[in-house]
RNA sequence: GGCCCCAUCGUCUAGUUAGGUCUAGGACAUCGGAUUUUCAUUCCGGUAACAGGGGUUCAAAUCCCCUUGGGGUCACCA
């Protein structure tokens, strides 16, 4: 049996970071078996922009590096794979339904089901369907619809039955069906509802392997249900724990963004994330994109490697040990029997951990090329694909090191690209380093000096200089490098000051010497 | 409220299926120390958990029951 699973967005213009470890997982299952996976769209209730709506979700698929074998823009031989373009099939099933009698045509209102189900809570008693409808006789059912009486379509549940169901992750899962109410399963114009269109679609795809959210796992006696009446082969079933939001046990949700924002579990990211966001033109206030939707760590400049590792460990382990997987490993190694039973929660450190690892395994050329988009779009640079451009970032990343966790850390560097009277100054550090010391002015005046006689700026020469001069003055190292810094980068602290004066070059570096010092000067004198 | 699910360090988890080798292991975070004339990195070390109560057993984190707590779901949404 090949082993086919499936994930099935609706298409809402974002994909969500929990759906992701979803899908993943889904995926995963999929290629650890050899089988395939397929994208179905559930756009049964969706009148919008489909493509508009679909666009992010696939994006986001392509950007992790997980493909579908069958699905939107792919095809395959069960297609089509849009809810909204297979009604064919479910007219079918649900005439099947009808003429077999596990489903009936329901002609009570709305507002009288709404009635009794309120009746019932008050009295605490447990709501389940009147079947007032099924008392028709056949040619009566007939009949009123034909004359144009409103009905909705009921699956007839059996309300003797226990039902079992035995889920991968779950076990087994007992439910009574005389508690449940005879579910909907087409409105009154035919169109199908969810529980129904998933049914005849995971039956009609040849799922056989349903991965999903655990929030569906209420759903699953009815799909069971609904299978059995249509004769078919049941999938099994894996309901996997949602994704919490950090430091809670709550599902991860879109609406809550703004509650999120004050979590302190949160910050860090949202701070990252300001920061990168806020130079590449996207406003991080406007909640158009945040820590809820996987395009969010991809415009902040996180590898799919990171989030991927992220996310497979949330709620998977390997063993007492591993940590650190590749998506080929994670393929190789992947079981739903090590899927943990409890939710877990995003750890926003921990993925930057994992970030942090797999950007460092990056080659120079792979971390130049995925700076390279950013410096350009926060238009730090005109040309990406100029040599001596590339040469200059190359150097400023190298000289990064460790401190490039994401892409967007590039712009912590910024001190590089900017014109001198773009220099933003660590005002406080400056007046710390700078104007309040007494000798500071004139040290890095006569500094400043040495340095234009230097013909060799480069880092060896410019380290010796700086040395001889502190024994020269009988000064300490700290006296004079941090304030040199200051004028230079604008900052207190940053990677090695010699290289930076290097990269920077001499001209720059004695312009903005200048300025700084001009800086100083006159904020002495005011006092 | 009904139904269902879940419960090990602050967090993610190993250990639970086959009870003993668990004075509970790892990772992230945190705190110390070393390296680095800053920052970051790296390396060493520390703090830190079986929700509570009853059973069963020679022996329980592990099995059973109860309590408590957390969560999901109860649509002519998906």
């Amino acid at each position: 049996m090949t082993v086919r699973t499936r994930f099935a967005p609706s298409p809402t213009g974002y994909m969500h970071i929990g759906g992701m470890r979803t899908a993943l997982f889904a995926w995963l299952w999929a290629r650890h078996n050899n089988g395939q996976f397929i994208l179905r769209i559930d756009d049964t209730d969706e009148q919008r922009n489909i493509g508009e709506a679909l666009g992010p979700i696939l994006n986001a698929f392509r950007w992790l590096g997980l493909d579908w074998d069958e699905g939107p823009e792919v095809g395959g031989p069960h297609g089509p794979y849009f809810q909204s373009q297979r009604r064919v099939f479910y007219d079918e099933a649900l005439a099947k339904l009808l003429t077999s009698g596990h489903a009936y045509r329901d002609f009570e209102s709305p507002e009288d089901t709404q009635t009794q189900r309120e009746a019932a809570e008050k009295e605490k008693r447990v709501y389940v369907s009147s079947r007032v409808s099924l008392e028709l006789s056949a040619a009566e059912s007939e009949r009123q619809a034909a004359d144009g009486k409103p009905f909705v379509v009921r699956l007839l549940i059996p309300r003797s039955q226990k039902l079992v169901i035995n889920d991968h992750i779950r076990g087994r899962v007992e439910f009574d069906c005389g508690l449940m109410p005879d579910p909907v399963i087409a409105r009154n114009d035919g169109s199908p509802l969810y529980n129904f269109a998933t049914v005849v679609d995971d039956a009609a795809l040849e799922i056989t392997h349903v991965i999903r959210a655990e929030e569906h796992l209420s759903n699953t006696p009815i799909q069971v249900l609904l299978h059995r009446a249509l004769g078919n082969k049941t999938p099994e079933w894996a309901h996997i724990p949602y994704v919490a939001a950090p430091g809670t046990k709550e599902k991860m949700s879109k609406r809550k963004i703004d509650k999120y924002r004050t979590n302190p579990q949160f910050q860090k990211l949202f701070e990252l994330g300001d920061q990168v966001l806020s130079r590449i033109g996207i406003d991080a206030n406007s909640n158009e994109l945040s820590p809820v939707m996987v395009a969010y760590y991809r415009e902040v400049g996180f590898l799919p490697a990171g989030v991927l590792n992220a996310l497979v460990r949330l709620g998977w382990s390997l063993d007492d040990q591993t940590e650190i997987l590749s998506l080929a490993d994670m393929m190789r190694k992947f079981t739903l029997e090590r899927v943990i039973r409890s939710p877990a929660g995003l750890d926003p450190d921990k993925m930057l951990s994992f970030q942090s690892h797999w950007m460092h395994a990056l080659s120079p050329r792979e971390k130049l090329d995925g700076c390279l988009p950013f410096l350009k779009k926060a238009r730090l640079i005109d040309d990406e694909n100029d040599h001596a451009t590339q040469a200059k970032v190359a150097s400023i990343i190298d000289l990064a090191a460790d401190r490039l966790r994401v892409f967007g850390d590039i712009f912590q560097l910024d001190e590089f690209f900017v014109a001198d009277d773009q220099l933003k100054m660590d005002d406080k550090n400056f007046q710390k380093r700078v104007v309040k010391p007494e000798t500071a002015i004139g040290l890095l005046t006569e500094l400043r000096g040495r340095l234009a006689d230097v013909f060799n700026f480069a880092t060896e020469p410019l380290h010796d200089l700086l040395q001889s001069f502190t024994t020269e003055k009988k000064i300490k190292a700290g006296d004079i490098f941090p304030a040199l810094r200051l004028c230079v980068t604008g900052k207190a602290q940053g990677p090695d000051l010699f290289r930076s004066l290097e990269l920077l070059g001499k001209d720059c570096v004695l312009r903005r010497l200048d300025r700084a010092i001009g800086l100083a000067d006159s904020m002495r004198a005011s006092g």
